[in-house]
RNA sequence: GGCCCCAUCGUCUAGAGGCCCAGGACACGGCCCUCUCAAGGCUGAAACACGGGUUCGAAUCCCGUUGGGGCCA
Protein backbone atom coordinates (compact mmCIF):
# COMPACT_ATOMS: atom_id res chain seq x y z
CA UNK A 1 0.00 0.00 0.00
CA UNK A 2 1.07 3.28 -0.65
CA UNK A 3 -0.26 5.28 2.20
CA UNK A 4 1.45 3.33 4.54
CA UNK A 5 3.78 4.28 6.72
CA UNK A 6 7.22 3.08 6.97
CA UNK A 7 10.03 5.11 8.85
CA UNK A 8 13.29 3.94 10.11
CA UNK A 9 15.97 5.49 12.09
CA UNK A 10 19.40 4.73 10.50
CA UNK A 11 23.07 4.91 13.37
CA UNK A 12 25.99 4.62 12.43
CA UNK A 13 27.37 2.46 15.22
CA UNK A 14 30.93 5.06 15.92
CA UNK A 15 30.07 5.82 19.42
CA UNK A 16 27.51 6.20 21.69
CA UNK A 17 23.82 6.52 21.31
CA UNK A 18 24.22 10.72 20.63
CA UNK A 19 20.89 12.73 21.90
CA UNK A 20 20.83 14.05 18.36
CA UNK A 21 20.52 10.68 17.44
CA UNK A 22 18.02 9.68 19.82
CA UNK A 23 15.92 12.71 18.94
CA UNK A 24 15.85 11.90 15.20
CA UNK A 25 14.99 8.32 16.41
CA UNK A 26 11.87 9.54 18.73
CA UNK A 27 10.91 11.71 15.67
CA UNK A 28 10.83 8.67 13.43
CA UNK A 29 9.12 6.39 16.34
CA UNK A 30 6.97 9.12 17.07
CA UNK A 31 5.88 8.88 13.67
CA UNK A 32 5.52 5.78 13.11
CA UNK A 33 3.38 5.10 16.26
CA UNK A 34 1.10 7.58 15.39
CA UNK A 35 0.30 6.76 11.60
CA UNK A 36 -0.16 3.05 12.88
CA UNK A 37 3.17 2.23 10.19
CA UNK A 38 6.43 0.42 10.63
CA UNK A 39 9.36 1.72 12.62
CA UNK A 40 12.70 0.02 11.14
CA UNK A 41 16.08 0.25 12.98
CA UNK A 42 18.99 0.14 10.77
CA UNK A 43 22.51 -0.31 11.28
CA UNK A 44 25.04 2.29 9.01
CA UNK A 45 27.95 0.04 9.42
CA UNK A 46 29.62 0.32 6.08
CA UNK A 47 32.38 2.01 8.01
CA UNK A 48 34.31 -0.64 8.94
CA UNK A 49 37.19 1.18 10.74
CA UNK A 50 34.90 2.95 13.31
CA UNK A 51 32.35 0.57 13.15
CA UNK A 52 31.95 -1.78 16.30
CA UNK A 53 29.56 -4.35 17.67
CA UNK A 54 30.29 -3.17 21.01
CA UNK A 55 28.86 0.59 19.68
CA UNK A 56 25.80 -1.47 18.02
CA UNK A 57 24.89 -3.18 21.43
CA UNK A 58 25.30 0.04 23.05
CA UNK A 59 23.27 2.08 20.57
CA UNK A 60 20.24 -0.39 20.91
CA UNK A 61 20.86 -0.83 24.81
CA UNK A 62 19.79 3.21 24.93
CA UNK A 63 16.93 2.79 22.40
CA UNK A 64 16.11 0.29 24.82
CA UNK A 65 16.09 1.81 27.82
CA UNK A 66 13.74 5.17 26.23
CA UNK A 67 11.71 2.34 25.11
CA UNK A 68 11.30 2.72 21.69
CA UNK A 69 10.70 -0.23 20.42
CA UNK A 70 10.84 -1.14 16.58
CA UNK A 71 9.39 -3.43 14.60
CA UNK A 72 11.96 -4.51 12.02
CA UNK A 73 15.95 -4.33 13.05
CA UNK A 74 18.10 -6.13 14.88
CA UNK A 75 18.96 -8.80 15.76
CA UNK A 76 17.13 -10.20 12.56
CA UNK A 77 19.91 -10.43 10.01
CA UNK A 78 19.74 -8.20 6.97
CA UNK A 79 19.41 -4.63 8.80
CA UNK A 80 22.95 -3.98 8.87
CA UNK A 81 24.62 -2.52 5.83
CA UNK A 82 27.69 -5.12 5.62
CA UNK A 83 25.10 -7.53 5.34
CA UNK A 84 23.62 -5.89 2.09
CA UNK A 85 26.25 -5.57 -0.72
CA UNK A 86 24.38 -7.83 -2.89
CA UNK A 87 22.26 -5.64 -3.15
CA UNK A 88 24.27 -2.71 -3.57
CA UNK A 89 26.35 -4.35 -6.67
CA UNK A 90 22.79 -5.65 -7.76
CA UNK A 91 21.71 -2.34 -8.27
CA UNK A 92 24.74 -0.61 -9.58
CA UNK A 93 24.41 -3.23 -12.18
CA UNK A 94 21.04 -1.86 -12.97
CA UNK A 95 22.18 1.43 -13.54
CA UNK A 96 24.90 0.54 -15.44
CA UNK A 97 22.59 -1.98 -17.95
CA UNK A 98 20.03 1.29 -17.67
CA UNK A 99 22.75 3.85 -18.97
CA UNK A 100 22.24 6.09 -16.03
CA UNK A 101 25.53 5.16 -14.29
CA UNK A 102 28.95 5.01 -16.03
CA UNK A 103 32.19 4.57 -15.14
CA UNK A 104 35.31 6.72 -14.57
CA UNK A 105 39.07 6.01 -15.16
CA UNK A 106 40.00 9.73 -13.88
CA UNK A 107 42.63 9.45 -11.48
CA UNK A 108 42.52 10.89 -8.16
CA UNK A 109 45.58 13.43 -9.27
CA UNK A 110 43.99 14.30 -12.52
CA UNK A 111 40.49 15.23 -10.33
CA UNK A 112 42.49 17.05 -7.70
CA UNK A 113 44.14 19.26 -10.30
CA UNK A 114 40.78 19.54 -11.47
CA UNK A 115 39.42 20.67 -8.00
CA UNK A 116 42.04 23.31 -7.38
CA UNK A 117 41.66 25.30 -9.84
CA UNK A 118 37.71 25.10 -9.58
CA UNK A 119 38.76 26.68 -6.28
CA UNK A 120 41.27 29.26 -7.52
CA UNK A 121 38.21 30.44 -10.27
CA UNK A 122 36.18 30.72 -7.07
CA UNK A 123 33.72 27.95 -8.27
CA UNK A 124 32.17 24.47 -7.00
CA UNK A 125 34.06 21.52 -7.62
CA UNK A 126 32.03 19.61 -10.45
CA UNK A 127 33.24 16.81 -11.82
CA UNK A 128 33.61 17.63 -15.82
CA UNK A 129 31.70 14.51 -17.19
CA UNK A 130 34.87 13.42 -18.98
CA UNK A 131 34.30 10.21 -19.23
CA UNK A 132 30.64 9.58 -19.23
CA UNK A 133 30.90 8.63 -22.96
CA UNK A 134 34.08 6.60 -23.23
CA UNK A 135 31.85 3.54 -22.29
CA UNK A 136 34.80 1.96 -19.48
CA UNK A 137 33.98 -1.40 -17.62
CA UNK A 138 35.89 -0.62 -14.97
CA UNK A 139 36.86 2.04 -12.52
CA UNK A 140 34.88 4.17 -10.18
CA UNK A 141 30.78 4.04 -10.78
CA UNK A 142 29.66 7.74 -10.88
CA UNK A 143 25.72 8.15 -11.88
CA UNK A 144 24.75 10.73 -14.54
CA UNK A 145 23.34 13.83 -13.27
CA UNK A 146 21.16 16.24 -15.87
CA UNK A 147 23.30 18.94 -17.05
CA UNK A 148 19.77 21.49 -16.85
CA UNK A 149 17.35 22.07 -14.55
CA UNK A 150 16.97 21.26 -10.88
CA UNK A 151 15.76 19.41 -8.26
CA UNK A 152 13.11 20.30 -5.60
CA UNK A 153 13.04 18.38 -2.84
CA UNK A 154 9.47 18.70 -1.02
CA UNK A 155 10.67 18.90 2.95
CA UNK A 156 7.78 18.60 5.15
CA UNK A 157 9.27 20.76 7.20
CA UNK A 158 11.31 23.31 5.40
CA UNK A 159 8.98 23.15 1.96
CA UNK A 160 10.63 22.93 -0.83
CA UNK A 161 14.26 23.54 -1.22
CA UNK A 162 15.67 23.35 -4.73
CA UNK A 163 19.18 22.74 -6.27
CA UNK A 164 20.08 23.77 -9.52
CA UNK A 165 21.98 21.06 -11.44
CA UNK A 166 24.58 23.21 -12.19
CA UNK A 167 25.66 22.63 -8.39
CA UNK A 168 25.74 18.87 -8.52
CA UNK A 169 27.89 16.29 -9.42
CA UNK A 170 28.31 12.99 -11.68
CA UNK A 171 28.63 11.68 -7.88
CA UNK A 172 30.33 8.13 -7.25
CA UNK A 173 27.93 5.08 -6.40
CA UNK A 174 31.02 2.35 -5.92
CA UNK A 175 34.52 3.15 -5.67
CA UNK A 176 37.04 2.18 -7.68
CA UNK A 177 37.89 -0.83 -5.32
CA UNK A 178 34.06 -1.58 -5.45
CA UNK A 179 32.77 -0.18 -2.48
CA UNK A 180 29.59 1.41 -1.95
CA UNK A 181 29.72 4.88 -1.28
CA UNK A 182 27.01 6.09 1.80
CA UNK A 183 24.83 8.33 -0.44
CA UNK A 184 24.51 5.00 -2.56
CA UNK A 185 24.18 2.87 0.16
CA UNK A 186 21.35 4.47 1.90
CA UNK A 187 19.41 5.34 -1.35
CA UNK A 188 19.27 1.43 -1.84
CA UNK A 189 18.48 1.04 1.96
CA UNK A 190 15.87 3.18 1.59
CA UNK A 191 14.53 1.71 -1.86
CA UNK A 192 14.74 -1.64 -1.06
CA UNK A 193 12.72 -1.04 2.82
CA UNK A 194 10.27 0.44 1.18
CA UNK A 195 10.61 3.26 3.23
CA UNK A 196 7.55 5.86 2.87
CA UNK A 197 9.34 9.11 4.80
CA UNK A 198 12.97 9.69 5.60
CA UNK A 199 13.42 11.32 8.74
CA UNK A 200 16.90 12.26 9.28
CA UNK A 201 18.82 15.08 10.78
CA UNK A 202 19.41 18.74 8.79
CA UNK A 203 23.14 17.48 7.89
CA UNK A 204 21.65 15.09 4.87
CA UNK A 205 19.50 18.06 3.16
CA UNK A 206 22.26 18.75 1.15
CA UNK A 207 22.56 15.19 0.33
CA UNK A 208 19.41 14.88 -0.62
CA UNK A 209 19.02 16.24 -4.33
CA UNK A 210 21.35 13.39 -5.24
CA UNK A 211 19.73 10.45 -3.93
CA UNK A 212 16.59 11.64 -5.56
CA UNK A 213 18.09 11.48 -8.70
CA UNK A 214 19.29 8.04 -8.04
CA UNK A 215 15.74 7.25 -7.22
CA UNK A 216 15.09 8.54 -10.33
CA UNK A 217 17.43 6.59 -12.10
CA UNK A 218 16.88 3.43 -10.42
CA UNK A 219 13.07 3.90 -11.50
CA UNK A 220 11.07 4.22 -8.02
CA UNK A 221 9.50 6.73 -6.34
CA UNK A 222 11.10 8.91 -3.98
CA UNK A 223 10.09 9.30 -0.80
CA UNK A 224 9.00 12.10 1.95
CA UNK A 225 11.41 13.76 3.42
CA UNK A 226 11.70 15.68 6.57
CA UNK A 227 14.72 16.93 7.73
CA UNK A 228 14.98 17.83 11.21
CA UNK A 229 17.32 20.75 12.84
CA UNK A 230 20.29 19.72 14.73
CA UNK A 231 20.81 20.13 18.46
CA UNK A 232 23.42 22.68 19.44
CA UNK A 233 25.75 23.43 22.50
CA UNK A 234 25.81 26.41 24.21
CA UNK A 235 27.63 28.18 21.65
CA UNK A 236 25.71 27.49 18.77
CA UNK A 237 27.47 25.19 17.26
CA UNK A 238 26.60 21.47 16.78
CA UNK A 239 26.64 19.72 20.20
CA UNK A 240 29.67 17.71 20.53
CA UNK A 241 31.54 16.26 23.37
CA UNK A 242 33.04 19.90 24.09
CA UNK A 243 29.88 20.78 25.53
CA UNK A 244 29.66 18.11 27.87
CA UNK A 245 27.68 15.26 27.92
CA UNK A 246 26.01 14.41 24.42
CA UNK A 247 25.29 10.18 24.74
CA UNK A 248 21.88 9.02 25.84
CA UNK A 249 24.61 6.62 28.28
CA UNK A 250 25.72 9.84 30.19
CA UNK A 251 22.36 11.52 31.13
CA UNK A 252 21.10 7.96 32.18
CA UNK A 253 23.98 7.61 34.49
CA UNK A 254 23.17 11.37 35.93
CA UNK A 255 20.23 9.82 37.03
CA UNK A 256 17.77 11.23 34.21
CA UNK A 257 14.37 9.02 33.76
CA UNK A 258 13.70 7.10 30.53
CA UNK A 259 10.38 9.43 29.85
CA UNK A 260 11.83 12.59 30.92
CA UNK A 261 14.70 12.29 28.33
CA UNK A 262 11.98 11.26 25.62
CA UNK A 263 9.60 14.05 27.00
CA UNK A 264 12.46 16.84 27.22
CA UNK A 265 14.08 15.12 23.28
CA UNK A 266 10.44 16.00 22.30
CA UNK A 267 10.17 19.26 23.24
CA UNK A 268 13.27 20.45 21.82
CA UNK A 269 12.08 21.49 18.40
CA UNK A 270 8.26 20.20 18.59
CA UNK A 271 5.70 21.63 20.20
CA UNK A 272 2.03 21.52 21.14
CA UNK A 273 1.02 24.73 22.68
CA UNK A 274 1.98 25.57 25.90
CA UNK A 275 1.67 22.05 26.96
CA UNK A 276 5.57 20.95 28.53
CA UNK A 277 4.68 17.23 30.08
CA UNK A 278 3.50 14.77 27.61
CA UNK A 279 2.98 11.10 28.63
CA UNK A 280 3.97 8.86 25.88
CA UNK A 281 0.64 8.17 24.85
CA UNK A 282 -0.11 11.93 24.27
CA UNK A 283 3.38 12.08 22.26
CA UNK A 284 1.89 9.74 20.12
CA UNK A 285 -1.50 11.43 19.81
CA UNK A 286 -0.16 14.71 19.32
CA UNK A 287 2.99 14.56 17.51
CA UNK A 288 3.28 15.60 14.11
CA UNK A 289 5.92 16.17 11.78
CA UNK A 290 4.80 19.64 10.56
CA UNK A 291 5.09 20.83 14.33
CA UNK A 292 8.59 20.69 14.08
CA UNK A 293 10.69 23.41 14.22
CA UNK A 294 13.22 24.60 11.71
CA UNK A 295 15.75 26.04 13.78
CA UNK A 296 18.58 24.73 15.38
CA UNK A 297 18.06 24.52 19.19
CA UNK A 298 20.10 24.39 22.15
CA UNK A 299 20.42 21.60 24.63
CA UNK A 300 19.53 22.71 27.82
CA UNK A 301 20.63 20.69 30.56
CA UNK A 302 18.68 22.48 33.08
CA UNK A 303 15.49 22.27 31.76
CA UNK A 304 16.16 18.87 31.30
CA UNK A 305 16.58 18.72 35.06
CA UNK A 306 13.58 20.24 35.66
CA UNK A 307 11.17 18.11 33.97
CA UNK A 308 13.18 14.89 35.17
CA UNK A 309 12.53 16.37 38.44
CA UNK A 310 8.68 16.84 37.56
CA UNK A 311 8.65 13.42 36.46
CA UNK A 312 10.26 12.25 39.77
CA UNK A 313 7.61 14.18 42.06
CA UNK A 314 4.52 12.70 40.25
CA UNK A 315 5.98 8.63 39.08
CA UNK A 316 4.43 6.27 41.00
CA UNK A 317 5.84 5.32 44.12
CA UNK A 318 6.85 1.56 43.50
CA UNK A 319 7.76 2.34 40.27
CA UNK A 320 10.28 4.87 42.08
CA UNK A 321 11.37 3.02 44.24
CA UNK A 322 12.33 0.03 41.51
CA UNK A 323 14.52 2.76 39.93
CA UNK A 324 15.99 4.13 42.94
CA UNK A 325 17.24 0.91 44.20
CA UNK A 326 20.25 -0.02 41.74
CA UNK A 327 21.58 3.48 42.28
CA UNK A 328 21.23 2.39 46.64
CA UNK A 329 23.50 -0.34 45.87
CA UNK A 330 25.78 0.74 43.73
CA UNK A 331 26.31 3.31 46.39
CA UNK A 332 26.65 0.44 49.05
CA UNK A 333 23.52 1.34 50.69
CA UNK A 334 20.20 -1.23 51.18
CA UNK A 335 16.51 0.14 50.64
CA UNK A 336 14.50 -1.39 53.85
CA UNK A 337 12.80 -4.30 53.56
CA UNK A 338 9.37 -3.28 54.14
CA UNK A 339 8.12 -1.87 50.87
CA UNK A 340 5.56 0.65 52.23
CA UNK A 341 8.43 2.47 54.63
CA UNK A 342 10.83 2.60 51.48
CA UNK A 343 7.95 3.95 49.77
CA UNK A 344 7.44 6.67 52.51
CA UNK A 345 10.99 7.80 52.89
CA UNK A 346 10.76 8.35 48.99
CA UNK A 347 7.81 10.45 49.18
CA UNK A 348 9.71 12.69 51.07
CA UNK A 349 13.05 13.00 48.85
CA UNK A 350 11.46 13.30 45.76
CA UNK A 351 10.41 16.76 45.62
CA UNK A 352 14.16 17.06 46.86
CA UNK A 353 16.02 15.67 44.29
CA UNK A 354 16.60 16.77 40.73
CA UNK A 355 17.84 13.26 39.77
CA UNK A 356 18.21 9.64 40.68
CA UNK A 357 21.81 10.27 41.46
CA UNK A 358 20.63 13.66 43.96
CA UNK A 359 17.98 11.65 45.42
CA UNK A 360 20.45 8.76 46.65
CA UNK A 361 22.35 11.83 48.00
CA UNK A 362 19.63 14.04 49.82
CA UNK A 363 18.51 10.82 51.72
CA UNK A 364 21.81 8.56 52.07
CA UNK A 365 20.98 9.16 56.15
CA UNK A 366 17.31 6.83 55.64
CA UNK A 367 19.98 4.10 54.99
CA UNK A 368 23.13 4.51 57.33
CA UNK A 369 23.86 6.52 60.19
CA UNK A 370 25.95 9.73 59.67
CA UNK A 371 29.42 9.35 59.41
CA UNK A 372 29.96 12.97 60.66
CA UNK A 373 27.61 16.01 61.81
CA UNK A 374 28.07 19.12 59.62
CA UNK A 375 31.07 20.52 61.19
CA UNK A 376 30.02 24.16 61.61
CA UNK A 377 26.73 23.49 62.64
CA UNK A 378 27.87 20.73 65.68
CA UNK A 379 30.06 23.35 66.48
CA UNK A 380 27.07 26.32 67.17
CA UNK A 381 24.64 23.37 68.15
CA UNK A 382 26.45 20.31 69.89
CA UNK A 383 27.22 22.63 72.66
CA UNK A 384 27.07 21.72 76.53
CA UNK A 385 23.18 23.39 76.59
CA UNK A 386 22.92 21.85 73.05
CA UNK A 387 23.95 18.34 74.73
CA UNK A 388 21.66 18.73 77.74
CA UNK A 389 18.63 19.34 75.33
CA UNK A 390 19.24 16.35 73.52
CA UNK A 391 19.37 14.12 77.02
CA UNK A 392 15.38 15.77 77.20
CA UNK A 393 14.77 14.53 73.44
CA UNK A 394 16.26 11.57 74.67
CA UNK A 395 13.71 11.27 77.37
CA UNK A 396 10.89 12.06 75.96
CA UNK A 397 11.33 10.08 72.54
CA UNK A 398 12.17 6.84 74.51
CA UNK A 399 8.58 7.61 76.29
CA UNK A 400 5.92 9.29 73.66
CA UNK A 401 3.49 7.02 73.14
CA UNK A 402 2.78 7.10 69.52
CA UNK A 403 5.97 7.18 67.44
CA UNK A 404 4.09 9.38 64.43
CA UNK A 405 4.59 12.06 62.85
CA UNK A 406 2.13 14.48 64.17
CA UNK A 407 2.18 13.15 67.73
CA UNK A 408 5.79 14.02 67.21
CA UNK A 409 5.48 17.30 66.30
CA UNK A 410 2.80 17.61 69.31
CA UNK A 411 5.61 16.65 71.56
CA UNK A 412 7.97 18.87 70.39
CA UNK A 413 5.62 21.94 70.42
CA UNK A 414 5.34 21.02 73.92
CA UNK A 415 8.51 20.71 74.97
CA UNK A 416 9.72 24.31 72.86
CA UNK A 417 6.99 25.99 74.93
CA UNK A 418 8.00 24.87 78.03
CA UNK A 419 11.35 26.00 77.37
CA UNK A 420 11.03 28.62 76.02
CA UNK A 421 12.61 28.03 73.04
CA UNK A 422 11.24 27.84 69.44
CA UNK A 423 10.38 25.06 67.21
CA UNK A 424 13.97 25.74 64.92
CA UNK A 425 16.12 25.56 67.95
CA UNK A 426 15.21 21.56 68.75
CA UNK A 427 14.05 21.06 65.10
CA UNK A 428 17.78 21.99 64.01
CA UNK A 429 19.64 20.32 66.76
CA UNK A 430 17.47 17.40 66.02
CA UNK A 431 18.03 17.35 62.52
CA UNK A 432 21.90 17.49 62.83
CA UNK A 433 21.97 14.68 65.03
CA UNK A 434 19.73 12.29 63.56
CA UNK A 435 20.85 13.07 59.32
CA UNK A 436 24.20 14.52 59.99
CA UNK A 437 22.94 17.67 58.13
CA UNK A 438 20.62 20.71 58.67
CA UNK A 439 18.65 20.58 56.23
CA UNK A 440 16.87 17.63 55.38
CA UNK A 441 13.31 16.21 54.53
CA UNK A 442 10.32 17.94 57.46
CA UNK A 443 12.03 16.49 60.46
CA UNK A 444 8.74 14.36 61.78
CA UNK A 445 8.63 12.56 58.65
CA UNK A 446 12.31 11.16 59.14
CA UNK A 447 12.02 10.79 62.58
CA UNK A 448 8.72 8.48 62.08
CA UNK A 449 9.94 6.68 58.85
CA UNK A 450 13.74 6.11 60.73
CA UNK A 451 11.51 4.42 63.80
CA UNK A 452 12.19 5.27 67.53
CA UNK A 453 15.37 2.61 67.73
CA UNK A 454 16.82 4.11 65.29
CA UNK A 455 16.08 7.39 66.02
CA UNK A 456 17.28 7.10 69.94
CA UNK A 457 20.62 5.78 68.38
CA UNK A 458 21.42 8.33 66.33
CA UNK A 459 20.35 11.48 69.37
CA UNK A 460 22.96 8.74 71.98
CA UNK A 461 25.59 9.02 69.34
CA UNK A 462 24.99 12.51 68.85
CA UNK A 463 25.19 13.26 72.32
CA UNK A 464 28.07 11.55 72.92
CA UNK A 465 29.92 12.76 70.35
CA UNK A 466 28.62 16.39 71.65
CA UNK A 467 29.89 15.28 74.87
CA UNK A 468 33.29 14.56 74.11
CA UNK A 469 33.55 17.80 71.93
CA UNK A 470 33.00 19.61 75.35
CA UNK A 471 35.92 17.91 76.84
CA UNK A 472 38.35 18.38 74.07
CA UNK A 473 37.95 21.72 73.69
CA UNK A 474 39.99 21.77 70.37
CA UNK A 475 38.10 18.70 68.59
CA UNK A 476 34.69 19.73 68.21
CA UNK A 477 32.49 16.50 66.39
CA UNK A 478 34.67 15.39 64.07
C1' G B 1 35.03 29.65 -1.23
C1' G B 2 30.33 27.55 -3.61
C1' C B 3 25.55 25.65 -2.42
C1' C B 4 21.75 24.78 1.23
C1' C B 5 19.29 25.68 5.92
C1' C B 6 18.08 28.94 10.00
C1' A B 7 16.81 33.80 12.69
C1' U B 8 10.54 35.83 18.68
C1' C B 9 12.88 36.93 26.00
C1' G B 10 19.73 34.13 28.29
C1' U B 11 17.34 29.01 26.78
C1' C B 12 13.00 25.88 24.69
C1' U B 13 8.94 27.85 22.35
C1' A B 14 3.33 29.99 21.16
C1' G B 15 2.24 33.02 17.20
C1' A B 16 0.21 30.49 10.27
C1' G B 17 -1.82 39.78 8.44
C1' G B 18 -5.53 42.74 12.68
C1' C B 19 -7.26 38.67 18.98
C1' C B 20 0.17 40.77 20.26
C1' C B 21 2.70 47.96 23.05
C1' A B 22 3.80 39.57 21.78
C1' G B 23 1.61 34.28 25.50
C1' G B 24 3.75 29.84 28.18
C1' A B 25 7.94 27.08 30.30
C1' C B 26 13.17 26.76 32.26
C1' A B 27 16.68 29.86 34.57
C1' C B 28 16.96 34.64 37.39
C1' G B 29 14.96 38.65 41.23
C1' G B 30 11.15 39.92 45.04
C1' C B 31 7.14 38.56 48.35
C1' C B 32 4.20 34.75 50.87
C1' C B 33 4.15 29.87 53.25
C1' U B 34 7.68 27.48 56.73
C1' C B 35 11.19 23.09 61.87
C1' U B 36 15.81 23.25 57.73
C1' C B 37 16.16 22.36 52.59
C1' A B 38 12.91 21.87 49.06
C1' A B 39 8.13 22.02 46.91
C1' G B 40 4.11 25.37 46.21
C1' G B 41 1.49 30.27 45.50
C1' C B 42 1.80 35.36 43.93
C1' U B 43 4.88 38.75 41.47
C1' G B 44 9.03 41.26 38.59
C1' A B 45 12.69 41.92 34.84
C1' A B 46 13.43 39.84 29.96
C1' A B 47 12.50 39.00 22.86
C1' C B 48 9.88 39.85 17.27
C1' A B 49 18.52 40.61 14.35
C1' C B 50 18.77 45.02 10.86
C1' G B 51 17.08 47.72 6.41
C1' G B 52 13.75 48.18 2.57
C1' G B 53 9.18 47.01 0.40
C1' U B 54 3.67 44.83 -0.10
C1' U B 55 -0.81 46.16 2.74
C1' C B 56 -5.69 50.40 5.59
C1' G B 57 -2.70 47.16 8.92
C1' A B 58 3.17 42.72 9.60
C1' A B 59 6.53 39.05 14.55
C1' U B 60 3.60 36.93 10.62
C1' C B 61 4.25 37.92 3.07
C1' C B 62 8.55 39.55 -0.51
C1' C B 63 13.67 41.39 -1.29
C1' G B 64 18.33 42.62 0.67
C1' U B 65 21.97 42.96 4.75
C1' U B 66 24.07 40.84 8.95
C1' G B 67 24.79 36.78 11.99
C1' G B 68 24.78 31.48 12.99
C1' G B 69 24.74 26.42 11.30
C1' G B 70 25.32 22.41 7.69
C1' C B 71 27.08 19.98 3.16
C1' C B 72 30.85 19.84 -0.54
C1' A B 73 35.55 20.57 -0.62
Amino acid sequence: MPGDVRVRFAPSPTGHLHVGGARTALFNWLYARHHGGVFILRIEDTDRSRSTDANIGDIVNALRWLELDWDEGPPTPGYRQTERFDLYREHAQRLVAAGRAYYCACTPEQLEAERAEAQARNETFRYSGRCRKLGLTSGALRLRIPDEGATVVDDLIHGPVTFDHRQLDDWILVRTDGTPTYNFCVVVDDVTMRISHVIRGNDHLSNTPKQVLCYEALGYPVPAFAHVSMILGADRTRLSKRHGATSVDAYREQGILPDAMVNYLARLGWSSGDQEIFSRTELVERFDIKDVSSSGAIFDQTKLEWLNHEYIKTIDGARLAALVTPWLTAAGLTPPADAARFVGMLDTLRERARTLRELVEVGRFYFERPREHEPKAAAKLFTPAGVQRLDTLIQRLAAVESFTAPALEALYRELVDAMGLKLVDLAQLTRLAVTGRTASPPLFDVLALLGREETLARLRAARDAGARAATSPAGGDK
